[in-house]
DNA sequence: AGTCACCTGATT
DNA sequence: AATCAGGTGACT
C-alpha cells in the first residue's frame, strides 16, 4: 500500500506517539520479517529508547539510545503504530514492541513482505548512497530531473519509479504525475521534450505534496490504512472511467509487470 | 529490460 | 479457480 505519502505519515505518527519511549521487549511473531534473524538480535532494542524516527525513501529509520537503529520497509501491505495494549493488536501483526508505559509498538502486515532490519549507522549511510534524491526535498530540482531522464532510454514511467533514479515514487504516483504532465508513460525516458520534463517536475511534486497532506489527515486511526487513494486520484485504478479533462476512457497498460493507467489522448506518445 | 519470487487476502 | 494488489530484489 504505502508510497511515500503513506510512509511519511506512518513516520510522523509514530514521532507523536513513541519519540522518546523506551522499549521495554520485542515479540516477533513471524520470523522471516525480521533480519538478521532470530530473537537474539532484534532483541538488542530491548531496554533502549527511541531516540528519533525518519524517512528515507519508503524506509522507516529509528535510532534507540546506544546507537542501534531499525530499517523498516513496509512492501506492499506493512504499517507500523501504537496501540495502548498489546492485547488489541490484529491478526496481522508479525513484530510488536512494548513499551515502558504498556502501551505496544505493533508492526502489522498481512503479506509479511515487508521487512524490520537491525542495522548499523554504516548502513543507513550505505542505504542513503544509494537511493536517488528526495522528490519532496531542494535537491531534486528541474535540473536534477532532467540529468536523471537524459540519454535514457527506458519507458519514463518505470524510470520515474527507480529508487537508486528518484526515491520514493511508487506506482500510483508515478501514474498520476504522468497524467498531469500528459506524458505517455511509455515514452523513452530521454526524449521527454525539456519543457515536459519542467511540467513533470511540478507534477512529481504537487502530486506528492497534496497526498502527504491528505494520507496524513487519513492516517489518524492506528491500523487502518489511509483512503488517501482514493481521493484525488485522476487515472490510478480508473480504467474505463472518463479522464476528467478530456471524457476519453482511461486505459491500462502493463510496464514491467505492474498497471499503468493513462489517458491515451491527453498522453499522446 | 523483462520475469519471477516473496506472501496473503480481496475480488472476479 | 483465477487474477489482482500501492514494492523490491534476484534472476535471466
Amino acid at each position: 500500500m504505502p508510497e511515500l505519502p503513506e510512509v511519511d505519515a506512518v513516520v510522523r505518527r509514530l514521532r507523536e506517539a513513541a519519540e522518546k519511549a523506551r522499549v521495554e521487549s520485542v515479540v516477533v511473531e513471524r520470523a522471516g520479517t525480521v533480519a538478521p534473524q532470530g530473537m537474539e538480535e532484534i532483541g538488542v532494542v530491548a531496554g533502549r529508547r527511541m531516540e528519533r524516527v525518519w524517512r528515507r525513501a519508503k524506509y522507516i529509520l529509528m535510532e534507540f539510545s546506544g546507537g542501534v537503529y531499525l530499517r523498516v520497509h513496509l512492501r506492499m501491505t506493512g504499517n507500523l503504530y501504537v496501540l495502548p495494549d498489546w492485547r488489541l493488536r490484529p491478526v496481522g501483526a508479525r513484530v510488536w514492541w512494548r513499551l515502558s508505559d504498556g502501551r505496544v509498538m505493533i508492526y502489522e502486515d498481512p503479506r509479511a513482505l515487508g521487512r524490520v532490519h537491525v542495522v548499523g549507522w554504516e548502513e543507513i549511510e550505505a542505504l542513503d548512497r544509494e537511493l536517488g534524491p528526495e522528490p519532496l526535498g531542494e535537491e531534486f530540482t528541474v535540473g536534477v530531473l532532467r540529468e536523471i531522464l537524459r540519454g535514457v532510454k527506458a519507458p519514463v514511467k518505470p524510470v520515474l519509479m527507480d529508487q537508486r533514479r528518484v526515491a520514493g515514487i511508487g506506482n500510483i504516483y508515478a501514474s498520476e504525475a504522468l497524467w498531469w504532465a500528459r506524458i505517455h508513460p511509455g515514452r523513452p525516458a530521454g526524449e521527454v521534450a525539456a519543457g515536459k520534463v519542467k511540467v513533470l517536475h511540478g507534477a512529481i511534486r504537487k502530486v506528492l505534496e497534496h497526498a502527504v497532506g491528505s494520507a496524513y489527515a487519513e492516517y489518524t486511526q492506528p491500523g487502518k490504512m489511509a483512503e488517501s487513494e482514493s481521493f484525488g486520484v485522476e487515472v490510478y485504478g480508473r480504467e474505463g472511467e472518463r479522464c476528467s479533462r478530456c471524457g476519453t476512457g482511461v486505459e491500462r497498460m502493463v510496464q514491467g509487470g505492474r498497471s499503468t493507467f493513462y489517458c491515451r489522448r491527453c498522453q499522446a506518445w
